[in-house]
DNA sequence: ATAATTTCCGTTACCGTGCACGGAATTCGA
DNA sequence: TCGAATTCCGTGCACGGTAACGGAAATTAT
């Protein structure tokens, strides 16, 4: 950057009359430096712009950091395996300075899991850690721990809103997306009469669930530019193909004159059956994320649009951060990094 | 990535029987070393699997490499400007690997100017060079040189058909863009009868233009689902407000059923003055491109989607593809890098 | 056969930081 | 005042790879 030669540890050495040993030890503050030696490195460094030389300090540390990433287990095909799919991609590339990554999971319907997946996270003694933070009390808790032992951590997809000792945070902004989501379903038109939000049943208690901002979102946007539409609510369990295919057959029979369909979180693909069964070409349907099977549906023109987070990229990001933390002590530039939201339709989910 | 502990250049050098001198040169095939051992120590390199040490191999080779950006000039609020912002980024992160990077720009309109920039990089001897091929005939005389001269290059916006020697290509699908805006333009609905499409004359020749094939694409979408659609054309010229202004009045005075507007470049801005005088609540505008002035218009509500390339992000890929390829010899995994169609919106806009 | 090349290879001094070790200088206690 | 405990600091090796240098071995020329 700057057009000067660079200048090394040894210059400053030389220009102090000190030692490099003594440089380093202000340079990582490791204390045995006396105040007025202390002082003075400061000010030539100031004054000579010192820029530490990442290759040769990355070198000399040798043995590579680790950094842990707590998220719900990757089933086939789930969101959460989009997410872990990013643990690769952040692996292979220059951005995470060689720095291990290690994969710890949990069931996001088992609390103990958590805990458990926690203790194990703090056993692996990790450089800093990526946290989903599913379960608001017991992240509180895990994440008091790890800032009781100086260890970074960044939260993606969401966060709690007690926190405020995280490095950083990647996810949606939920509200928005929300909103976003009603102008795709309506294709920015007024007074639409008539939509069905179809949800899952949540019978955990306790968790965070971002659908409840989403949902908030997409109702202002409805009542701002289409006030007397009726919002009707249908609940399905996952896992049960035939239930939702039967809910959704009887529901439309009570409600024929409704068309348009929307779901909050990543898994519109479970009515897509149904859907495909009972073709509307007035029909828009939206739904959330890039999981294989909602683009499949949407490339065959069921699903109209999909709002995608892109879940890897959050991963990533969240991981490069530590990174450059935990190696160059960088702190991020914003702490909280709301992502795009990608709005995919038929025509352009082919090269995303 | 492996599990086993990372194997040094030392330890081919130990089982060979050979000194790391002789284990650099094959490594980086600079002759001097009998048939016998390179073979022995290729073959060693396999079995245990030796991956070098970049930051290792960073630090020794010292001083950093040149990597050449060769874009047309970046006036403030145009296309190009975007295109140079991505030099920064690519330049702070981690990615490039320290490499420097440098901006060459060339006025799009002078031939002349570009074959300047060209013998301009070409004297300060880059390790890589990115470029955005606006001329057609002399970026193939240009490649042609930096071929010779071993200098991998990467084009990032468009491409020469006929260059098949390029490292990556970072780019838009043009024609499915088109296709894109077109659905954009319609909200998907069939049958629209009234369209018009500004168009910016172009007097200069011999440059590619990557409207032709975004209309096509556009064009092709309108006769599947809008055949009886009429398209109108019209014809402005840059840096001409009122004259703008007054095509527009007098075309729309002699079109007055005509509604929706679409401009195939990244001007749509141009037109922004004249609309915002005449507003109607019905009318779909779409454009292209993530300039200021288009985002101020599409969070008037003024423009109703933006198609958006990024080509910062190009720029960056490019820089770090090439990155990579200079110091670690690494290919990228695809040639040609069609980039996501982003769809910008009124309420995706804030988080881009 | 000996000298002159050429081919091939080992040695070695870096690159810039991190950090352990030991020793000098200072302060403290008696 | 003298030894002991601190405080402070310099030295030197290690990290893994690069490349110049010079010399031994193999090849060629005379």
């Amino acid at each position: 950057m700057a057009p000067t030669e660079k200048i090394t540890i040894n210059d400053i050495a030389r220009r102090t009359g000190l030692s490099k040993g003594t440089v380093d030890r202000v340079l990582h503050n490791r204390g045995e430096v006396s105040k007025k030696s202390y002082a003075k490195v400061m000010e030539v460094i100031q004054e000579l712009g010192y820029e530490p030389n990442v290759y040769a300090s990355l070198l000399a540390k040798g043995g590579s950091q680790l950094v842990a990433v707590l998220i719900p287990s990757h089933e086939p095909g789930s969101f959460w395996e989009l997410a872990a799919s990013g643990i690769e991609k952040a692996a292979e590339g220059p951005g995470t300075l060689g720095i291990r990554i290690e994969l710890f999971e949990y069931d996001q319907y088992d609390i103990d899991s958590f805990r458990d997946a926690c203790s194990r996270v703090l056993e692996a003694r990790p450089a800093g850690v990526v946290v989903a933070p599913l379960f608001q009390e017991e992240t509180l808790a895990f994440t008091g721990k790890l800032k009781g032992q100086g260890i970074p951590y960044v939260f993606i997809d969401s966060k709690p809103e007690s926190d405020d000792s995280n490095l950083a945070y990647f996810g949606m902004p939920l509200y928005k997306s929300g909103y976003l989501c009603a102008d795709q379903l309506t294709a920015g038109q007024e007074n639409v009469t008539n939509v069905l939000m179809v949800r899952v049943r949540r019978d955990r208690l306790q968790q965070s669930d971002p659908t409840i901002n989403r949902r908030a979102g997409f109702m202002d946007y409805m009542l701002e530019h289409s006030p007397e539409c009726t919002l009707g609510n249908l609940f399905i369990t996952p896992n049960d193909p035939n239930g939702t295919y039967f809910k959704l057959d009887s529901w439309f029979q009570e409600h024929p004159d409704v068309k348009h369909v929307v779901m909050f979180n990543s898994r519109i693909h479970l009515i897509v059956p149904w859907l495909e069964d009972h073709p509307d070409p007035e029909r828009r349907v939206v739904g959330f994320d890039n999981l294989a099977a909602n683009l499949d549906a949407l490339r065959r023109g069921t699903v109209t649009s999909l709002i995608a987070q892109h879940p890897d990229e959050q991963v990533r990001l969240a991981v490069e951060t530590l990174a450059e933390y935990i190696l160059l002590k960088k702190l991020p530039p914003r702490k909280d990094n709301f992502m795009h939201m990608d709005i995919l339709t038929r025509y352009n989910v082919e090269y995303y």
